[in-house]
Order: structure tokens, then sequence, then C-alpha cells
DNA sequence: TAAAAATACTCCATAGGTATTTTAT
DNA sequence: ATAAAATACCTATGGAGTATTTTTA
């Protein structure tokens, strides 16, 4: 599990779309499909049922979904957190 | 930031030593100070302050800790999850 | 049919390993 | 002197892309 992969799902189910999904996330949607089956992979579990044209959450994409939000919003504010602790500076050892 | 990197960084944490970290999770030295200094470039922050023999959390690290966990458990939780609504699936045992 | 996902490749970045060097006790 | 982290280097995996095929509303 990534979080990389996280984000694609989350984003595949706020568009019901694996195309669009891409294109707002900026990737191929040949992609995002890989992401979404490493993601299915890793869990032993599908997470859409496909149809040429349409997708539907199975049962563990949708239980995985508020886990993955909240990992989303936890990074996100991981990310803040961090930035707040430390305003400048890339700089990763005492000068020398 | 990647999980995986999350999970080294909560394993140094404990240990206070990359090397140790490193045998507990099943990598080399290396790889670990790799992914250790991965996260630091992802959060632009050093998350550990170095001397040849021992490691001392920084701000960031220390600010950083609370997130890492967190989302680690969010991890542990929907690999649960989702087991439990695919039983008939291999389960796994950790987080990313 | 046509739109959308899957597949088949190609390429390159990076994750992880081994071996060695540097650093601070 | 020694233990631990950094560095150099190498390899293999996989992540992302393009182009094409398959599928089904």
């Amino acid at each position: 599990m990534q979080l990389r992969e996280l984000r694609a799902f989350c984003e595949v189910v706020a568009e019901m779309s694996f195309t669009r999904a891409a294109r707002n996330l900026h990737y191929a949607q040949s992609s995002v499909t890989a992401q979404i089956r490493s993601l299915e992979d890793d869990l032993g579990a599908p997470l859409f049922d496909r149809g040429g044209r349409q997708i539907v959450l199975t049962k563990a994409g949708l239980s995985l979904l508020p886990y993955a939000r909240q990992m989303l919003r936890v990074a996100d504010a991981a990310y803040a957190e961090v930035a707040a602790t430390a305003p400048h500076r890339p700089v990763r050892r005492t000068a020398a």
C-alpha cells in the first residue's frame, strides 16, 4: 500500500472514472490502471468492478475508502506540521 | 512521503539506531539511510542529527513522529478491514 | 458503434544490495 | 580502536509513458 496509490484510488472514486482521474492527477490512464491494480494485488481484493464503460466500488473498495481518506489527511497534516517547525532551509548537515 | 519510509523512520526512532532498525526491518543499513534521506528531502527538513555513533531526533523529526505512527496504524487498520470484507484472500500482516 | 479500461511494449528512475570510507567516541 | 552512519557503485524492479486492443453500454 502506498500513499500515491491511495491518492489515485480516492480520485477514481471521486470521478468514478479511471480516465478522468488520470487527467486530474496528470497521469496516463494506463498508469492509474496500474496503480489501482497494484493496490488490489497488495490488498488481495478487487476495489472496483469494471465494465467496459462504467466502474462500481466493490465492498472491499467501499471499506477501504474512509481509511484511504484518513491516511491522506494525516499525510497532509504531517507536511504542514513539519513545514511549521522547519520553515526554512533544506540544509541537511551543519555547515562544515 | 511513503509509508515504507515512515515505517523505517519509526523503527529508527524506536531503536535510535539506523543499523539496528535495518536489522529489524530486514534492510541493509545503507537502505535505511537512503529511506530517511528521501523522507528528509521530501519534507525539506532533517529528521535526525547524526553523530558518528549516536543520533538524536530534530524538532522536525519529533513533530513528524505522531503523524507517522498514526498513518501506520491506519494502514494496518485498512488491511484488517479489507481482509474482513474479503475473507477468502491471503491476509497481509503489516502496513504497506 | 464509441467511450472507457486493459494490455503490450519501452524507457528510465529508484529501491535495495555490497563494499568501502568517514566520523566521532 | 571501534562502532555506526555516509558514500560509491551496481543491479533489478517497477513506475510512467505511448500505442493498441478489448469490452460493453
